[in-house]
DNA sequence: CAGCATCCATATCGATACTG
DNA sequence: CAGTATCGATATGGATGCTG
């Protein structure tokens, strides 16, 4: 498929939408937290839910569990339930999941740099 | 820096958030549409508003007209104004947008393989 | 411990009408 | 042509209370 190229009439635009792969990787990410509980997946082999919980300050439960449950349907993330009580819930990257790795890589380059930049203007 | 590390208390989270490179690139793309915005400064040298606008089904021009005010805040897209009736407003990448290239790259890379296991998928 | 259900606040989007 | 200003709709985030 030609990128970005709305030729064909017989498609709609949100379908082409969809199929950008910019527009996917886009709405995969979109939520407030998605990209840190990733690189926080990125960082260990499992974390516990609790754990996760702790190293990411100004979250509440709720919103993790939602952030988590969309990044699952996504399969960036495999959720690992053991049936102990009390509960315990191991979150980890899927292979999927991995492979986003680079681009967050990516986004951490670009990210120091910016600041950088910021950071030089200011002096 | 530490990279999440929130080791020292003397520094407020929201602060430290501010630091990281990753939360500061994603508030940076934040914007519907921005990503795209970007992929399609970086396919050419530059490009007239209402070029760009035709390159977006379904902005509109006053939501196109404040995501590139944004970028253009966050110094990624350099705006130049032709003083001529009827008005010409060009747009391109700054430096800084230059080097987020490869940050688009990688999601694309990330993009297809997403869509190329949804449909596998559905076989 | 790891959720879920609910509700409210707010930010962002998006449509529309107007302008130099 | 390339905006600005305004306003309503909607999505998302976030707080809280309850539960197996």
């Amino acid at each position: 498929m030609a990128r970005f190229s709305y030729q064909d009439e017989s498609v709609s635009d949100e379908t082409l939408q969809q199929i950008c792969p910019l527009t996917v990787t886009q709405n995969v990410i979109a939520g407030r937290w998605k990209i840190v509980i990733l690189w926080h997946l990125s960082q260990t082999e499992m974390i516990r839910f609790s754990a996760l919980l702790k190293k990411l300050p100004g979250i509440s439960k709720g919103i993790l569990t939602r952030q988590l449950r969309e990044l699952e349907e996504d399969e960036l993330v495999h959720r690992e339930v053991y049936k102990v009580v009390p509960p315990k819930v191991e979150y980890s990257l899927t292979e999927q999941g991995q492979k986003f790795i680079p681009v967050l890589a990516a986004m951490q380059v670009w990210g120091k740099e910016f600041i950088n930049k910021k950071i030089e203007i200011k002096k």
